[in-house]
DNA sequence: TATGAATGAGCATTCATTCAT
DNA sequence: CATGAATGAATGCTCATTCAT
């Protein structure tokens, strides 16, 4: 018997409940600390349910990583390479960059403890590390025209994807915790150095 | 009858050595992979030994984490905040700095982890963040007076700290992984850029 | 959806059979002696499934001590204090229990046990305790009336009390081990002498 | 080279410090919870030098029982079983035994773990049983002449003693802790009683 | 004899996963 | 599909005992 509409619907639903509240966990207390049942709990159904949804522990874990970073990847790819004027496009897409990050803090902790055991969280690593490419390659490209305009300095492009990449995923890392944007905005001016911005 | 010296030597070498074995297991299979036993059999001991060393798994993480930040960060804060000319300092201490953080390539993994979850490794995170404000605070001192000196344009002092703090510790995150200086070197002018050089 | 009222009642015989069963090895084996492995094993379940019943060892513990003393208690404590003739109503409460303490061999035991080790088995303890005092107010009302009207020599009723209590918990010190009644019997005789009967 | 008398004397008191503050332990946290190390610590000796001693655990909780009870099993026998006034006799010998009993609060936990323990503690329960019997018996002697002599109501001589064992046993059982000898006192009638005197 | 580092057997407990209801 | 009882592998840690110094 095929499941009405209304079902489909309801287990999306639900669905979309134990992914937030894994995420949420994963990202506070890590993966071995988070269990199925805690996450059950949180989603307030019983801990069998979520094998429904998930066919293992590990598979949620992935899901948790793939698919905000689907969404969040499609946003922080969505500037123009090829941009008339490369410097304008760096200011504003540093400047959406950096709010878009301090809008992110839970699921970037997911991204820490990633990348902090890339041996042992390997699909996630690859799929994050993937998404590292396209976006260094992306950004070279930009970086790229932005010096040949003159508009940069004559920086090695790739290391500058790189360290701006790590500028964005570090800046996490501080203990300011707040999303007021107010604090965030400083970062902006602090992102666009990192290019090399002549004058 | 106290242990002789040779004993005390043996043992203090056999505590690095477990400390040492450790670091990596924990750096690449993370916290709650890497069991007492692996250590044990890495260090070429019984994993009953391990607890003569250290009373417990946390204590052993812990001593991870802080002694080699105690080395680390002497090195990290061994520059000269009142340099008569901070543009020259910051030079050399990017260089250095970049320098010291492709040799360890291991160690800041660990980091990454604590980063990952401060909620759980709330003691591992304290003293590094502690640290991070150290070297923030001394940061800002070298920034603050290259502004006024006119060498470095006008940016929010903290902020730069931290773009750069976050910076050295983005640059772990990218896949090259081998401590060859030129490609390393590639991130010096990068990371000099933070500090909004004029000119 | 709930469990099913089968089911209910299995899981109840369930956690009755494991009580009975660590009963037996902790009264034979002792606490520490009684691995959860050997209680699950004789129970004939998984090891695992014990904590499904009991939180914890200790928890097993303290069920094994208060769920019979319960039932125990109310029968040792069925008698009437207020008796119009309180000699006899002795007499028929000191065949009761020595009957009652000579069917509980494996039971009595655990209660040494706890006896002997009150700080280390604190909770224990104390039912046992709160019912050795209520136990002992009840015979004191007993006993003084039987004083009141010339039944019972005049002792001190608190410590005859108490030493009753002491000779029926002590029988089971004998190495008489058969709950063969015709030798409990020589007991009951004893048991009302404690008590001062005159002539 | 044979040991100086000066050695000797000082290990044989080190061996008495050793078992005085193992009994201590082992009476109030149980022989699994007293650890070899902490006997040693209370002992002011390295815990290597506890096996100097004794051979094992097992063997120092051996002599934890028995060396006193010899010296409390002699006094409990020392009563003259043909004493011409058997009744005279006995309420002396409870009034001693009573006092005994009360001076005893930490030697007697450890026999409550050894009753309560049969099976594990085989070598102490043995022991101590034999010192039953031997007890047992002796009183039983005097019960019979007192019986005999018209001074005791006709009970089953074997019952009597056993009763008494019993209840002297349990009286450490109540919650009246301090040695003071007026609450202790309270028990000699009581104990009396036991044995059916007439009149 | 005294010391304490080294050893490893033993155990409580957790938790992902299975599957009957 | 939902539930939660059952399972047992895995692991941190304790501690008696050994033995080199």
């Amino acid at each position: 018997m095929a499941l009405s509409e209304d079902q489909m619907k309801a287990m999306h639903k639900k669905r979309e409940k134990i992914l937030q509240e894994a995420t949420m966990l994963f990202a506070v207390h890590g993966y071995n600390d988070t269990t199925i049942a805690k996450v059950a709990n949180a989603a307030g159904i019983s801990f069998g349910s979520v094998f429904t949804y998930f066919a293992s522990k590990e598979e949620l874990f992935y899901a948790t990583i793939k698919e905000p970073l689907e969404k969040l990847g499609e946003e922080l790819l969505s500037f123009d390479s090829n941009a008339v004027n490369p410097m304008k496009e760096i200011e504003a897409l540093v400047q959406k960059h950096v709010l878009l990050i301090s809008q992110q803090p839970v699921y970037l902790r997911l991204f820490q403890q990633v990348l902090g055991q890339p041996e042992r969280f390997k699909r996630e690593f690859e799929i994050l590390n993937q998404f590292f490419q396209l976006f260094q390659n992306k950004m070279g490209i930009l970086i790229k025209r932005g010096q040949e305009l003159g508009q940069l300095r004559i920086l090695h492009v790739e290391a500058v994807a790189i360290s701006y990449l790590s500028f964005l995923n570090g800046l996490r890392l501080t203990t300011i915790d707040g999303p007021e944007h107010d604090v965030w905005k400083l970062f902006v001016p602090c992102g666009i150095q990192l290019f090399g911005p002549v004058e």
